[in-house]
RNA sequence: GCCGCCUUAGCUCAGUUGGUUAGAGCACCAGAUUGUGGAUCUGGGGGUCCCCCGUUCGAGCCGGGGAGGCGGUACCA
């Protein structure tokens, strides 16, 4: 009996590939939202909330000849057997909202949102099934402008969470550059047929950054084998081919001026000319606009979806890190994004040009969390001891009235001695604790123990009858006059290294 | 999806050729040291040894299958 109760028990145990976020972490999880929401209201955008859940084929993603979606979503089927499913990302539901409410929407529409997006994927490191986006996007219009101020507005927003100038690069590039390439090696940018090599072309090309120019050469030819031993195909291009393509590759890197490469692929092809001529009025509105150090044109970028069709960026963190191992980490892509003029018309059949980007919150945090190590830690409340079980209504009184001269503060709940009192407010990383046991009350008093500057004086005690006599940084005070005690104590750290106490901060 | 490595307490790990009741350190809880975080001492709670099947008198250990984790790689709309 007992042991097939145990066998029935639930395991208490995590989904795969999400996690449960609280305290310290959640409360900056937070702060950023707030930080980025204020610089993309800032620029003008509106707020927007579509569901989590679309209709399947609203976000395009059943299985070809199939009537099932895709495995890479989570899916439910409808009580009218209708396949609803989470959203991936921001920019179908926006998509699929424009068309549904194009014309009382003004042109340009322009919105942001933030909110979790969920993909049915094999979680890898720091790599969640459920994350948040922030995305901004720009709807009805095609000019460049608009391009431009994309990239400006994702180096303004990390600029705002904290991070250098000199940390971080938006990276721009044109697909109809990219286009032009692939048309001057033979693959048809635009037809059907030769799609799938066109895909397989362009992320090769993508991994440029990871593999390096031998690795982009296997993945063309061949294919490549992994360390793993594990063996990927390549795109079967002949040597000649290969070489134009990496050789434009290899240009990026050298010391002439970027410019130059793309000019040089520009006067051999019309739809790397469009590119370039695009790339090139979006450089001078950067140089126009101060963000000439921080927004380049770079060949290499390619992104790996379909459905661009102009100017393509990525946002990048350049700086090295050691992590808890030692081991130096490079942050890398921390959000992207391009035109993509075409996805509206999926619903209405009039081209309606768009363009934005999303920003990964989960990875721009654990940056930040880097950076800023071993910075402000949130103060915990301030802990009102109970000596005396009998007097809880003054115990109470004392949170109250600290509560309402807006100091975060909770009177001991639990139900053990003084010394776990304590243990509990350090913990909690308290401030300070309130200790009223009878002596005092006879008196009138309370005392008032600073736990940070406390934990520092008592630091140099060895010896244990010294630790017992010692109060370090423990102060009697008129009943009355407790809140003002408290709340110099309070603002002492907070001032000091420590984030603010009060609730919510 | 594919490849490799791993799985014993909350954490880090021992565990003999297969042999009584599976251990340590840290952490946690309680008590002592007047009513005070640390130190010290004493005590305590915690384990389906990842799961299932098999071999065996007997499996944490051997065999098979599966799951989960980590790391590559692919995919990433």
């Amino acid at each position: 009996m007992a042991k097939d109760k145990t066998d029935n028990r639930p395991r208490a145990r995590l989904p795969k590939g999400f996690q449960d976020l609280g305290g310290e972490d959640l409360r900056a999880t937070t702060r950023m939202l707030a930080t980025i929401r204020e610089v993309y209201e800032r620029y003008g955008y509106e707020p927007l909330e579509t569901p989590a859940f679309e209709y399947t084929d609203a976000l395009g993603k059943f299985l070809p000849d199939q009537d099932r979606p895709n495995a890479g979503v989570f899916s439910i089927a409808d009580e009218d057997e209708q396949w609803m499913s989470l959203r991936y990302d921001m920019t179908a539901p926006l998509a699929r909202y424009v068309a549904e409410n194009k014309h009382h929407l003004p042109t340009p529409y322009r919105r942001y949102a933030m909110g979790p997006v969920w993909r049915n994927e094999k979680p890898g490191p720091g790599r969640f099934r459920q994350f948040m986006q922030c995305d901004a996007d720009t709807v009805g219009t095609d000019s460049v402008a608009a391009d431009a101020e994309a990239c400006m507005l994702m180096a303004d927003v990390i600029e705002a969470l904290g991070i250098a100038k000199s940390d971080f690069r938006i990276r721009v590039n044109n697909r109809k550059v990219l286009d032009g390439l692939l048309e001057l090696i033979g693959i048809n940018p635009t037809s059907d047929s030769d799609a799938q090599r066109r895909l397989t072309v362009l992320r090769a090309m993508d991994k440029y950054d990871k593999f390096g120019a031998p690795g982009v050469t296997l993945l063309l030819g061949k294919g490549r084998k992994d360390e793993s031993g594990d063996f990927t195909a390549g795109a079967q291009l002949a040597p000649d081919q290969i070489d134009r393509v990496v050789g434009y590759l290899e240009a990026s890197k050298e010391a002439v001026p970027l410019i130059a490469v793309g000019n040089r692929l520009a006067n051999e092809n019309v739809r790397s000319r469009e590119g370039f001529d695009e790339l090139q009025r979006m450089v001078e509105l950067f140089s126009a606009a101060g963000y000439g150090d921080r927004i380049a044109f770079d060949p290499s970028v390619v992104r790996g979806l379909d459905y661009y069709t102009g100017p393509v960026f990525e946002a990048e963190l350049t700086f090295e890190v050691k992590n808890e191992d030692g081991q130096t980490v490079r942050f890398g892509s921390v959000g992207g994004g391009g035109r993509y003029d075409d996805l509206v018309a999926r619903f209405t059949g009039q081209k309606v040009p768009a363009t934005g980007f999303s920003l990964g919150l989960s990875r721009l945090q654990a940056a930040l969390a880097i950076v800023k190590r071993g910075a402000a830690q949130t103060l915990g409340p301030v802990v009102v001891l109970v000596m005396d079980k009998a007097e809880l209504p003054r115990y109470q009184k004392m949170a109250h009235d600290l509560r309402s001269a807006g100091i975060r503060a909770e009177m001991y709940l639990g139900t053990s001695g003084m010394k776990a009192q304590m243990k509990y407010a350090d913990k909690r990383g308290a401030p300070c604790v309130v200790i009223q046991g009878s002596d005092e009350r006879a008196k009138g008093e309370v005392q008032i123990k600073d736990l940070i500057e406390g934990a520092k004086a008592a630091s140099a005690i060895k010896d244990n009858a010294e630790w017992k006599a010692a109060r370090p940084a423990q102060l009697s005070v008129p009943e009355a006059d407790l809140v003002k005690h408290v709340a110099e104590i309070v603002k002492l750290h907070s001032s000091n290294g420590h984030a603010s106490n009060s609730p919510g901060g």
